[in-house]
DNA sequence: CAACAAATTACACACATTGTATAACGAGAC
DNA sequence: GTCTCGTTATACAATGTGTGTAATTTGTTG
C-alpha cells in the first residue's frame, strides 16, 4: 500500500521520534551535568530505551554531541546570518548579522555554554565546533570585504583586523558576557554595534 | 593543602620539586591531549612517579587542574591587572589594565583555552575558574567607577554596561579570537582599546 | 494471515579511568 | 642507628565507553 504520507510510514516515524526523545534527554543532562557527567546509560533511561539503543542512533557519544549541535543551530536561525551578509545597504546589513548572531546566541544560552567551551577543552570534539565556526568566519569576511570597499573602515583597520575583530564580538563568549540574563536581546544588540562603532564607520546616511 | 615549600631541608625541597614535575608534565598533557585525554596514569609516567603519589599531592583530578592554574595565574603576573585599577591617571588606568590582560591571557594561550573552556563544560570545575574571574570583575568594577566618577563612559552607557562590556573585551575568549597566533601583543592591546573607545571616551591628553 | 525486515532489547564482555586502601620500602632527618 | 614521611607496589570497587550477539518486538508487505 502507497503511504499517503509523504515523507515516512509510521514506523520511521516512531524511530525519528525515538531519536528526537533521546535528542531531547541528552540536551537537558548536557545543560544539567555537564559534558562528563553526562552519562549514555542516563540519556537511555531517561528517553526510556536502552543504551545500546543510543548508539543504533548515534554511534558514540561524539555523534550524540553533534546532533544536539544540529538541533539548536536550526532552532537558533543560523541562516538568517548568511542572509543578513548579503543585505544590499551595509549598516542594515551589520546590523541584522549582529542581530541574528544574538538570536542565534541566546536561543539556548547554557546549551551553548557548554557546546563552545566543550571545542576548547576537547581535541576530540573540536572539530564539530570548528565546522560551523568556519561558516560563521566565511559570512564577517564577506561582510567585511563589502565594508572595506564602501570605505567604511576606520583608518588604521585592517580587513584582517575588522575580522577578527567582528567575530570576537559576535561571538558566543562576547555575548554570553555581555547580556544579563533576563535582559532583551535588543540590548546587547545596541551595545555591541556601538562596540563595533570602534572599527567601523557606521554614521551617517546609508 | 601542601606547604609553601620552605625548602628548608633537603627532603622538602625533592618532595616539592616531584610537585613541580608533576604540574608540568599535567600541564603538557592537559594541552596536547585535552582534559577529558589528561590521565593520572599518564602524569605521573611522565612525571617518574606512582599514580598514588599523585594522589598524595593533589587528592584529585581537580586539585591538580588547580594547581595548574595557580601556576599560570602566577606565570602570567595577575598582579599587575589589580596594579593597574589604581594607577592615578584614568586613561593610563585602563591602558595597563588591558595591557594586563593581554600579558595575563598571552603568557600561556593554549593552556588557558582549555582552562578556560572548562569552567563552561563541567560544573565541577566552574569554582576553580570562577573564584579567578570574579577577582577580575572587582578589578574592572572598581575602575569603571571612577570613570564614571570622572565622567569618562560615553552618554548612554550604564556603568553596568560598561562592567560587562569591559570584562568581555578583556575576557580570554575575546583575547584569543583577536590576537593572531604570532603577533606581538601590543597590537592587540590597540585594537582592544580602540573597541573600547565606543564605550569609554578615551580621546583627549591625559 | 504469514513471512519479512528493521529496530530494539537483554545480556555479556573488554577496556580505560578515577579514587581508595594497605603493607612494604627507602632515603633523608634527628 | 633509629624514625618519619613520602613513595611504591598491588589490589580493589565503582563508573563509563564501546562492541557483540541472540532473542524479541513491531510495523511492513506479499
Amino acid at each position: 500500500m502507497s503511504n499517503r504520507t509523504a515523507c515516512e510510514t509510521e514506523r520511521a516515524r516512531a524511530v525519528a521520534r525515538r531519536r528526537e526523545l533521546l535528542v531531547e534527554a541528552a540536551h537537558e543532562l548536557l545543560v544539567s551535568r555537564g559534558f562528563h557527567g553526562l552519562s549514555l546509560e542516563e540519556v537511555a533511561r531517561k528517553a526510556g530505551v536502552t543504551r545500546k539503543t543510543v548508539y543504533n542512533h548515534f554511534g558514540s557519544k561524539l555523534g550524540l554531541l553533534e546532533a544536539i549541535f544540529d538541533a539548536v543551530a536550526t532552532k537558533g536561525e543560523v541562516w538568517r546570518l548568511m542572509e543578513a551578509a548579503e543585505f544590499p545597504d551595509l549598516r542594515e546589513a551589520i546590523a541584522r548579522a549582529v542581530e541574528a548572531s544574538c538570536r542565534l546566541w541566546s536561543s539556548d544560552r547554557e546549551l551553548l555554554r557548554r557546546l563552545v567551551g566543550l571545542a576548547a577543552v576537547d581535541p576530540e570534539t573540536a572539530s564539530v565546533v570548528m565546522e560551523r565556526e568556519q561558516r560563521r568566519e566565511a559570512t564577517w569576511a564577506r561582510l567585511v570585504q563589502r565594508l572595506a570597499a564602501a570605505g567604511m573602515l576606520r583608518p588604521g583597520v585592517s580587513p584582517d583586523q575588522a575580522v577578527r575583530a567582528s567575530m570576537a564580538l559576535t561571538s558566543f563568549a562576547t555575548f554570553d558576557a555581555l547580556a544579563p540574563p533576563d535582559a532583551p536581546p535588543a540590548a546587547t544588540v545596541e551595545l555591541l554595534l556601538r562596540l563595533l562603532s570602534g572599527i567601523v564607520d557606521l554614521s551617517g546616511s546609508g
